[in-house]
DNA sequence: GCATGGAGCGGGTATATACCCGCGGTTCGA
DNA sequence: TCGAACCGCGGGTATATACCCGCTCCATGC
């Protein structure tokens, strides 16, 4: 039973390689793909507490809320108040989308890349195989 | 280019997804699937040292380093020195042999279970896609 | 009104992961 | 033989991630 077929480990490695790949492509805006993926989920959410935020983005809220203070620190989000005085809400700050319309280009850049090595078919296939997962 | 697409977050997510299945099985050993295979990797290789280990699973040393430490406070496997005084050697302790035996039909199950989910033929593609990023 | 339960959050703790730096041991050339 | 280059490691720092606990605030029943 050889480790390396292990599902779990195989897409630990694929996964952690993709990230870089993004990463890097990112450097010149400071940000990593979490966190520009977070800031995207952001924007097209917000305003959005924490908790729903991390419903949205299947992640565990104090994980989020962690992820999200780097963001406000970077100057890129805004953390307020809502209406109930529990709920953090999350809003883009300008920075933030200056950011955003700065690596969309270079996110696509990277997918493409991607989808140009794998070929369409099994872009396909891999998008359908994470989700059946 | 709606979000959900990246290929990088559905990745992670499966990832995580799928690393807890593993997790949620092992729970009885009190090791999680990342201590669980590199208690595999060492075993299969010992004694190894750990730039050498980190060269197989293809983490940071460091990392390495440290997730060995874990699992020698656990007494599951020894740190000793090899020829070279510079080497950091590995070996499994006797309590890591008992959770290896232990965790095998463990493992199993998780990895029949997916493979039943998939398929066989999807879990064929799973494997040669996350091979091939 | 007020008490009680539930919801939202922050922080503590632990592992996972990477990068960088400095220390110390090895080796090899001058 | 002895210094320089090189290699292996540990530790510092930062993010990512999860679970649990306690605090605060809200809403509902009485």
């Amino acid at each position: 039973m050889p480790n390396d077929t292990c599902h779990c480990i195989l897409l630990r490695k694929a996964s952690r390689k993709v990230s870089s790949y993004y990463d890097e492509a990112l450097v010149p805006l400071g940000v990593n793909i979490g966190q520009f993926s977070l800031l995207r989920n952001i924007n097209r959410l917000a305003p959005i507490s924490l908790t729903d935020l991390a419903s949205q983005v299947e992640l565990d809220r104090s994980t989020v809320g962690r992820n999200a203070k780097v963001l406000e620190r970077m100057g890129l989000v805004a953390i307020g108040h809502g209406e109930d005085q529990r709920e953090a809400m999350l809003t883009i700050a300008p920075q933030g989308h200056a950011i955003l319309k700065q690596g969309a280009p270079l996110w696509d850049g990277v997918q493409d890349d991607i989808e140009a090595r794998l070929g369409a078919e099994k872009t396909r296939q891999l998008q359908e195989l994470l989700a059946a997962l």
